[in-house]
DNA sequence: AAGGAATTCAACCGCACTTGT
DNA sequence: AACAAGTGCGGTTGAATTCCT
C-alpha cells in the first residue's frame, strides 16, 4: 500500500512534463474539475499515474498558484510558523494563499534554513546556535520580525499572552488578507510589484505575468497562437515593467490562461475575428486586461464580467461522450452564464480559507 | 571559455491516513 | 472487522541552471 497502483505500470511516464502534457492535464481539469485522480490520467490522455497528475496540477498548473519570490512578509511568516508547526509544510502553506507546500519546504530547505544560521539560529529549535553569544544585529532584526508576525505563536503557559497572541495573530492576517477586496485567484496576495498593497488587483494579464515567470528574451513580436505550456524550471524573472505594446504575451509560459481566453474568443466569433491585425490584437488584449475576477463569498465562486469564455476539453463532446460524472463536473466548474467557478477545485494543501485564521489552526497549535 | 561545484526546484517515493465495500 | 483503493504529506532525489575558479 501508499504507492498507487497505477505506477505499478511500467508504461507510464515519469519525469518533467512536456507543454503536451501540462495542456493535456490543464483543459482537463479546467473542464471536468477533479474527482478520481486515478481516473484523470486515462480521461485526459496522458501517460502518467494519478498521484503525478495530482502533483502537477497542485504545484504547477492550478491557476490560483503564486509564482514568484517570496515576500519578505512571506518570509517572515514562514519562519513564525515553523518556529511554532515545524515541518508541517502542508499547514504552513494554508496561510500563504497561493504558496504549496512543496514550494515551502523547498524555499526553507534552500534559503531560510542557511538564512538563519547565518543569524546564528537553529532553524530546527530557532533558538541561538550559542546561547551564550550575544545576539547581534541580525538576530535581533529576526527576532523583530518574528515579534511583527509570529509573537502571537509563541506558545507559553500564560494563557492570557497566548490569547493576547491570537488577537495580535489575527490582526497581521488581517492586515494581509482580509482586506482584499477582490479575490486574486492568480495568486498576487498585494505583495508582488504591480499590485496594490489592498490586493484590489483586477488586472488579470498582469497577474498572469507576475505568477507565471519567463525569460525576457522571449518577449518579441505579437503572437497570439496558444503555445504557454513549458514544463521546464523557470529560473529566472521578467520584469514586467518594461513590456510594450510591441511584447509578445503569449510566447511566454506567463499567459496561458489568457491565451485560452483570447482563443476561445476568437472560436466564439466563429473565427470570424480576424487577430492578425495587430490593433485587433491589441484591443483583444485589452478586454482580457480589462476583466475584473471578483471573488463572491455568498456563492463561493469566481466572478467575471467577462463572461462567455470556455476552456477547451482535450476532446470535442462530439468524441467522447461524457460519463454523468463528468456532466457534472463540467457543469459544476462552468456556467456561460456565471463565470467559471475555481471554488469546486480541491484545494488540498493549499489555502483554503484566504481570507483568514481558522480556528482549527490554533487548535491544532 | 571551460568545467567543476553549488544551488534550485520539480518530481518521485513511501508511509500514514481515510474511505468504500 | 478486514481489506483494497485512493489521498495527503514530508523526505529525498536528481536534472537543470547558476556560480565560481
Amino acid at each position: 500500500m501508499g504507492r498507487h497502483s497505477c505506477c505499478l505500470k511500467p508504461k507510464l511516464r515519469k519525469g518533467l512534463w512536456s507543454p503536451e502534457e501540462d495542456e493535456k492535464l490543464f483543459n482537463y481539469i479546467t473542464t471536468f474539475g477533479v474527482g478520481c485522480w486515478s481516473s484523470v490520467p486515462k480521461q485526459a490522455g496522458l501517460e502518467r499515474c494519478g498521484k503525478s497528475c495530482r502533483l502537477r496540477w497542485i504545484n504547477y498548473l492550478r491557476p490560483d498558484v503564486k509564482r514568484g519570490m517570496f515576500s519578505q512578509e512571506e518570509e517572515d511568516l514562514i519562519i513564525s510558523l515553523h518556529e511554532v508547526l515545524g515541518n508541517r509544510w502542508a499547514q504552513i502553506a494554508t496561510k500563504l494563499p497561493g504558496r504549496t507546500d512543496n514550494e515551502i519546504k523547498n524555499f526553507w530547505n534552500s534559503c531560510l534554513k542557511k538564512k538563519l544560521k547565518q543569524q546564528g539560529i537553529d532553524p530546527n529549535t530557532h533558538q541561538p546556535l550559542n546561547k551564550t553569544e550575544e545576539p547581534n544585529e541580525n538576530k535581533l532584526r529576526t527576532k523583530s520580525n518574528a515579534t511583527k508576525h509570529g509573537q502571537a505563536l509563541a506558545i507559553n503557559n500564560n494563557s492570557s499572552s497566548f490569547e493576547t497572541g491570537l488577537t495580535n495573530y489575527e490582526a497581521h492576517l488581517d492586515e494581509h488578507f482580509l482586506k482584499k477586496q477582490v479575490f486574486d485567484p492568480f495568486g498576487s496576495f498585494g505583495f508582488q510589484v504591480g499590485s496594490d498593497e489592498m490586493g484590489s488587483n483586477s488586472n488579470l494579464l498582469l497577474q498572469y505575468h507576475q505568477n507565471f515567470r519567463s525569460p525576457p528574451e522571449t518577449h518579441q513580436g505579437l503572437n497570439f497562437e496558444y503555445g504557454g505550456f513549458t514544463s521546464m524550471p523557470h529560473l529566472t524573472y521578467c520584469d514586467y515593467s518594461n513590456l510594450t505594446e510591441q511584447t509578445d504575451i503569449s510566447e511566454n509560459s506567463s499567459s496561458r490562461i489568457s491565451n485560452l481566453f483570447l482563443n476561445e474568443t476568437k472560436e466564439s466569433s466563429g473565427n470570424s475575428c480576424n487577430l492578425n491585425n495587430q490593433d485587433d490584437q491589441l484591443q483583444m488584449m485589452n478586454m482580457v486586461e480589462n476583466t475584473v475576477f471578483s471573488w463572491n463569498p455568498t456563492e463561493t465562486k469566481l466572478e467575471s464580467t467577462f463572461h462567455g469564455f470556455q476552456f477547451n476539453g482535450v476532446k470535442s463532446e462530439d468524441e467522447v461522450k461524457l460519463s454523468s460524472w463528468q456532466e457534472e463536473q463540467k457543469h459544476r466548474h462552468y456556467n456561460a452564464h456565471e463565470g467559471f467557478n475555481f471554488s469546486s477545485f480541491p484545494l488540498t494543501s493549499l489555502s483554503e480559507d484566504p481570507c483568514g485564521v481558522s480556528l482549527d489552526f490554533f487548535e491544532q497549535i
